[in-house]
DNA sequence: GGCATAGTCTCCTA
DNA sequence: GAGACTATGCC
């Protein structure tokens, strides 16, 4: 998934105080992936409802969007919709690597290794059909937009960003910064402590911010390297890039060949499909002009009732964490200024 | 005691 | 991943 670029970037850690007031384009699949795979219980298994349905991601969801509107941060989600053709070999490597990953997963828990069980079923996430409706649904009910890309989400909101619509996109790939997104935020969570696994240590995640421009800059680069560069290490469209090239002879070759044909006529391609089309697609890809960004109030009654009388939420947890929303709009109403609407 | 911070447990089922 | 909870340290 994505594009393996991480050790270009410089980037900036933030706090999330300072996306008060901010309209952001989170990546809806990339949340709910993310939110899956994580929140599981010990030997792996998912958090379930009483007709064994899947609730981690609205777990996730839920706890988290709802503590960004306590932050004053107006989140969007953007969700993939149907994919290029020719994303279909990479597709295929994906469920083929679930499969594998289940497989995996169902013979270390006879055997009882349970942290071995554990990161198996979370390689083995996939987000079924249901789970991104309800989630469409649940975000709905908080008064939170939900945008359908047309095709690639990343590309939807990086266009969304470009037009000056959300402050930035919100993400773990990078592949917005191909798309041309102006900002990119990385490790959007709430609580820090992250405790490694296999280990007894603890490190602190902070967002971390990606200006686009800047790295440029730094980087003596054009926009146009940084997809050539992304090509020649592999995208969702050429998958672990050109054998041997990672992001330091990447960035030599760019230098070496700024121009894309000289650059391409002097590597070993052995994909289907052409570096040019691939970089067409980052530059040109199908987005949509056609998005609403109002955000409203939640809708307790319809939370209740997906979360808690459909799902099993406990309704106690569920109603304190919109009673503290609902007070603290109430505060900020009575100061006269309600900034958030 | 009160308060803050660090680390652990639970969330989700009949 | 996030919030509730418990343990610990400091005054």
């Amino acid at each position: 998934m994505g594009i393996a670029l991480s050790g270009l970037f410089n980037p900036v850690e933030i706090n999330i105080e300072s996306l008060s007031g901010r309209k952001i384009a989170i990546d809806g699949n990339n949340a709910l992936y993310q939110f899956a795979s994580t929140i599981r219980q010990y030997d792996g298994s998912f958090l379930m409802d009483s007709k064994g349905r899947v609730t981690s991601h609205l777990s996730g969801l839920f706890y988290r969007t709802m503590s960004l509107l306590k932050h004053g941060v107006k989140p969007c989600f953007v969700f993939d919709g149907k994919p290029p053709s020719f994303k279909n070999a990479t597709i295929g490597e994906r469920v083929n690597a679930r499969e594998k990953a289940r497989e995996e997963y169902k013979l270390a828990l006879e055997e009882e290794d349970f942290e071995r069980a554990k990161s198996k079923a979370q390689q083995s996430t996939r987000i079924t059909p249901e789970m991104f409706d309800e989630s469409r649904a649940l975000l709905d009910y908080m008064g939170v937009p939900v945008i359908n890309a047309p095709s690639e989400g990343e590309a939807q909101a990086s266009h969304m960003c470009f037009k000056g619509d959300v402050f930035a996109c919100v993400s773990q790939d990078y592949d917005s910064l191909l798309f041309n997104s102006p900002i990119l935020i990385r490790n959007l969570n709430i609580t820090g402590k992250r405790k490694l696994p296999q280990k007894n240590i603890y490190v602190n995640i902070t967002p971390e911010k990606i200006v686009l421009q800047d790295e440029l800059n730094r980087l003596g680069l054009f926009h146009d390297q940084l997809i050539m560069m992304g090509i020649l290490v592999g995208t969702d469209f050429n998958p672990k890039g050109i054998f041997g090239i990672g992001p330091k002879k990447a960035y030599d070759l760019v230098k070496q060949y700024p121009n894309f044909d000289t650059l391409f006529n002097n590597v070993k391609w052995t994909f289907d499909i052409s570096p040019k089309e691939i970089f067409d697609f980052f530059k040109n890809p199908p987005v949509t002009n056609d998005y609403n960004l109002h955000w409203k109030q939640p809708n307790p009654d319809k939370i209740f009732e997906l979360l808690c009388d459909e799902h099993n939420f406990s309704k106690d947890r569920v109603e304190n964490t919109l009673g503290k929303l609902s007070q603290l709009r109430k505060k900020e109403g009575q100061t006269g200024l309600d900034k958030f609407f």
